[in-house]
RNA sequence: CGGGCUGUGGCGCAGUUUGGCAGCGCACCUGCUUUGGGAGCAGGGGGUCGCCGGUUCAAAUCCGGCCAGCCCGACCA
């Protein structure tokens, strides 16, 4: 596979371009800003699609799957929606060697599409609320593209919802938000802000936006979740009507909600290091690998290898997903350095010594190096490696946690939080007085935006920190991805 | 789309200044010895030098054009 990659803090971005790549989750495709996932890093997008899917059906949305291709007439409804999303548009203007009539778009995100569905299907309160979700692909024109992080096609999940209140569909969008949230810190062990998006971010076409925001290692923000509360925006466009309680015609309120594979990307930021990726344990595709040490001599050579499959059948019956790593062409030592690369949690080695002793030597792979190496007995050892996962994974969100912390600020003066941003970057706490003149001018200024307008606001937001006036509200300001 | 860098076996590069047999390291294949932190030795396979054109007896090397990728900015999950 490979050797050493970039160094985090000589260049983070070739870091985590070494770092996606070396440890085999994507790798670039012959199409300009688009990438291959790897099996090893699809394994990693399925574990986290399962844990969201699972949250969503226990939330009572179902599965569905609508067209690739939509009309374009269909994305021009909507002004803003379509204002949004011209930019990034692919158009499909020919098919079976002939020109279109009417050009098709490759889905950027599936409103027009699926609220011209929900038109058809809803007629009465009794067929509320729709609660669908789809898992699929989108394609968005992007100039700059990076693994992961931004690609013209991207897998995600966008779930549509259509209600008959304002406050249900509000809640629903709250609903799901901490469903992303729920995902990033317990199972990405990653701490998020939950809050609204300023005018100028929100998603083209919605009313509000709500996002979860997580740092990465570089100090720079990453949107990890959206949910919109869409209004009756799209139900006035494409004429979804129902007759509600009253036998009056009414427009559904609607939300939308959306996470990609941009999580994968967030995971290998967040917790990687210098030897390569870190996963948390909970959406690691292996949790644990067995690394046997063997050596020349055939019987101590299958004595060796025969226990180490035991152990690896030990843990598998007690749910752990565990591989046992016996191929014989590469040295332990090569497998110690691979498999930290591609960040399995905890390893394994179990060799003649070892077997003398009943024991196995076990290691953390948030805590690198030989030091750290502890012998657990054979016996028991599948509940004592349960343990030591579950206190990966805790200890993976307690760092992410208080690096969270150590870099977010409350800037006394618009000076400082400048002279922050330009040596550090970090989330910025602020008072805001609301106008988008302000916004815009700390974006010329500094280069961040208005990440979020967090759900937990101080009592008192102070003052605008661009023009000293009375503020609206505390939010946070972050250079982003 | 602007600025910068780079295109030479799978990967990383040298060779380009001064035109003259296409090389090195890693990876790959075979064999033997090895195996507790990226094994050793021996043998072997693999490249129309990004593409098109020009100059020349001769082009990876010089000239013109084009294309692609990466990094930095404006747009975005």
């Amino acid at each position: 596979m490979a050797e050493k990659v970039t160094p985090r803090s000589e260049d983070y971005s070739r870091w985590y371009t070494d770092v996606v790549q070396r440890a085999e989750l994507a790798d670039y495709s012959p199409v300009r800003g688009s990438m291959v996932i790897r099996p090893y890093g699809y394994a990693l997008w399925e574990n986290i699609q399962s844990a969201l899917d699972g949250m969503f059906k226990e939330t009572g949305h179902q599965n569905a799957y609508f067209p690739l291709l939509i009309p374009l007439s269909f994305m021009q409804r909507e002004a803003e929606h379509v204002e949004g999303f011209a930019p990034e548009l692919a158009l499909v203007t020919h098919g079976g060697g002939k020109e279109l009539e009417e050009p098709l778009v490759i889905r950027p995100t599936s409103e027009t599409i699926i609220n011209a569905m929900f038109a058809k299907w809803i007629k009465s309160y009794r067929d509320l609320p729709v609660l669908i979700n789809q898992w699929g692909n989108v394609v968005r024109w992007e100039m700059r593209t990076r693994l992961f992080l931004r690609t013209t096609e991207f897998l995600w999940q966008e779930g549509h919802t259509a209600h008959e209140t304002e406050s249900e569909a509000r809640a629903e969008t709250r609903q799901m938000l901490d469903i992303y949230a729920r995902l990033a810190e317990e199972w990405a062990a990653t701490p998020v802000i939950r809050g609204r998006k300023s005018e100028a971010e929100k998603f083209a076409g919605a009313v509000d936006t709500y996002a979860i925001e997580a740092l990465m290692g570089d100090r720079k923000a990453l949107q990890a979740g959206t949910s919109h509360y869409l209004g009756q925006n799209f139900a006035k466009v494409f004429e979804i009507e129902f007759l509600d309680r009253n036998n009056e015609l009414q427009h559904p309120h609607q939300t939308s909600w959306g996470a990609s594979t941009r999580l994968v990307g967030m995971a290998v930021m967040v917790h990687g290091d210098d030897q390569g990726l870190v996963l948390p344990p909970r959406i690691a595709p292996h949790e644990v690998v067995v690394v046997p040490i063997a050596r020349s001599d055939a019987a101590e050579r299958a004595a060796v290898i025969e226990a180490a499959g035991r152990v690896r059948d030990e843990l598998a019956a007690a749910g752990i997903r565990v591989v046992l790593d016996d191929r014989e062409e590469v040295t332990p030592g090569f497998k110690f350095n691979e498999w930290e690369m591609k960040g399995v949690p905890v390893r394994i080695e179990l060799g003649p010594r070892d077997l003398a002793e009943a024991q196995a030597v076990v290691a953390r792979r948030d805590q690198p190096g030989k030091e750290s190496k502890q012998a657990f007995p054979l016996t028991g050892i599948a509940g004592a490696v349960r343990e030591m996962l579950d206190e990966v994974q805790e200890a993976l969100y307690q760092r992410a946690l208080a690096f969270q912390k150590e870099n977010s600020h409350h800037p006394a003066s618009y000076e400082e939080m400048k002279d922050l941003l330009a040596e550090s970057g970090g989330f910025h706490y602020a008072g805001w007085c609301g106008s988008a003149t302000c916004e815009q001018t700390v974006k010329a200024d500094t280069q961040a935006t208005i990440r979020v307008i967090p759900f937990d606001q101080p009592d008192n937001p102070g003052r605008c920190i661009a023009c000293d006036e009375p503020a609206t509200d505390e939010v946070v300001f972050a250079k982003a991805y």
